[in-house]
DNA sequence: ACAAAAGTGTTGCCAGTACACCCATGA
DNA sequence: TCATGGGTGTACTGGCAACACTTTTGT
């Protein structure tokens, strides 16, 4: 019974939405325990940063990125999450959209990390599928909020593509027309006059998100 | 830069409604830092236990309960939230009824504790008004689930008693008429036949929890 | 009788849901 | 012309909000 071996570690649930499939980033282990398994990107704390420098920090020097947008999840503490010792782990969700990956998303020499289609999850290290598991609800929470989908979708987009997102990550299927009137009547975004060619069918218009939306989240 | 000293503490933010008051418990602190002012109940977590065990540890030990029911908020990590070292700090909120309070809630030597009503705090020590806060917001949002109020609130009570603890808590007057409505429309209380005699006016109705709602919370 | 607080009903509005047909494109 | 997927409108429902008068008690 003592108490100075508390370790802490922030781990980073980040989702994204790359080619229409909602997917979340793993990581590599290079090194024993679970050597070859996939697990989120984490850190232990230091002692002279918050956890949030920590997640940034794991977004600069893991993943590759200077930032990204984040929420606190949940704080675990199982004592056995961690073979040999004890390590707590504070979990965030990150969100970021796929074209800022293409254009912001360094390769970082010696960590091999790989986007998962969020149901084509492989077998992870550590308590790690509990912890992406929380997180999920949680996200499936957050998008109660109706501009949270602008973290993870890019301009522009058509109507289809955005209802996909929100039927896999709230994992139900929603009706055509009432997304559409629910979306539009957010008055978010505006038709761009174009439209998304690729395909078969009716080409779908192309929305974006009105000059107005996004200067009031910064 | 190392990682050895990330202490971690749990800290209790427990609610009530006592006399119709929305209240949080308190103890005063015996010796420095922060000699003589109040803070939250908590603990320094030990090797050898999860933060839910922590939690469980100060309810007996500090507050003198056998168990409460509990919900994890957030996690605190400023560098400089204690003098000295670094803690780090996972608020809980805890409910409880009054009348629980009255038949369980034990006195412990040593230890003074006081419920506060929440518009008149005292100075708190460390970082706990944040805390505190913070606490509040997310059982704000709890409140919207319905059925949080039997955690909170003896039976027998009058509807207007339970309407002003949802105006003390979200902060808000509300419509009596609208309010009756939406809580008997519950259908998780029922008339007891009994009548509130005390205080002016006409006397209230006493409602009781139905049984089939308090089973299916266990 | 009057002061104080509890109880009660109606209406309008908005959001959510269910549901079926037409439109634009490529093959 | 047909197959594919996108776009649109209407009607119903339930929850929420606004609002004023009557009832029961103690003094």
């Amino acid at each position: 019974m003592s108490y100075t071996n508390n370790l802490m570690e922030t781990l980073i649930c980040l989702f994204t939405i790359k080619n229409g499939i909602f997917q979340i980033l793993l990581l590599r282990k290079k090194s024993d325990p679970y050597k070859g398994y996939w697990i989120l990107p984490g850190n232990i704390l230091l002692d002279n940063e918050t956890l949030e420098q920590n997640v940034e920090g794991i977004t600069q020097t893991k993943i590759g990125l200077k930032t990204i947008y984040k929420k606190q999840c949940y704080t675990f503490s199982n004592i056995n999450r961690y073979p040999n010792k004890r390590v707590l782990a504070v979990a965030y969700i990150g969100l970021i959209d796929s074209s800022s990956i293409l254009l912001k998303m360094q390769e970082i020499p010696g960590i091999e990390k790989k986007w998962f289609n969020i149901n084509e999850l492989p077998k992870l290290g550590y308590d790690h599928e509990i912890i992406v598991k929380k997180c999920i609800e949680r996200l499936q929470y957050l998008m109660r909020e109706p501009d949270i989908f602008i973290k993870l979708f890019p301009s522009d987009f058509t109507l289809p593509e955005l209802q996909k997102v929100y039927e896999q990550i709230l994992n139900k299927k929603l009706d055509r027309r009432n997304f559409r009137k629910k979306i539009i009547n957010l008055n978010l975004i505006e038709d761009t006059g174009y439209k998304n060619e690729i395909g078969n069918g009716r080409p779908a218009k192309l929305y974006r998100f009105k000059e107005t939306f996004i200067k009031q989240l910064n």
